[in-house]
DNA sequence: CGTACGATTTGATCGTTGTCAAACAATAAA
DNA sequence: TTTATTGTTTGACAACGATCAAATCGTACG
């Protein structure tokens, strides 16, 4: 079970994070993880409407930014919402955000 | 005394606000309005350190994201955070993202 | 009216970004 | 080892965005 590589919790960049939920895609992406947990790539891309590399360029911003947290298992990928590490970062914003969208945090 | 466009309430936009603060001039912008409550465009450019035209550029997207309102008086314009509106669309998102910029909100 | 002031607009430049398509890589299964 | 599955990478392209400089606009004041 490999990780790949991630920013530190006191890495995360507000302003990155802002820009990365600022799309309607990632947002998108986000609120299901918030609904689902963890998902697979795969799974993820399925109804987001966009090509398959759209979607991984979409699920790499989100890493970049520290608000997923990717780790591999067999062939899957498998995303998960930094929760915690975004709660301790800049408490309530994910919350915030969550709710914005409409998603029973 | 004048009031320039702005979105309706209703009508802002959670991608549109996240990607308004997404910037850091503009953040920075937004956390001056919220502890002084209100700013000249004058004013606001002197610290920012970008020439005045990309200053008003910020502070048109700023508006057009429903996050400022502004007011003309005389030759002055005068910003202010829409926080009732905010507050009142995306609960608790404009606290978070000023307690996150370390603004006591 | 002419001048100064405050701010926007326009034009140009340069980097970024969202998108698709096609090629590639890595893992699992037959 | 061949094949299928899962994602990523690369390349190309169009759209957007941040920036500065110069011109413009609107308002107030001599």
């Amino acid at each position: 079970m490999r990780l790949l590589p991630h920013p530190a919790t006191e890495d995360i960049q507000l302003t990155e994070v802002l820009r990365a939920l600022s799309d309607p895609v990632r947002l998108e992406i986000v609120t299901r993880l918030a609904v689902h947990k963890e998902m697979t790539c795969s799974d993820a891309g399925d109804e987001l409407g966009v090509h398959k590399s759209t979607a991984s360029h979409h699920y790499r911003t989100l890493r970049e930014a520290g608000v997923v947290l990717t780790r591999q298992e067999g062939r899957l990928k498998i995303m998960s919402l930094r929760r915690d590490d975004l709660d301790a970062r800049f408490p309530g914003l994910l919350d915030s955000v969550l709710s914005a969208a409409h998603v029973n945090a």
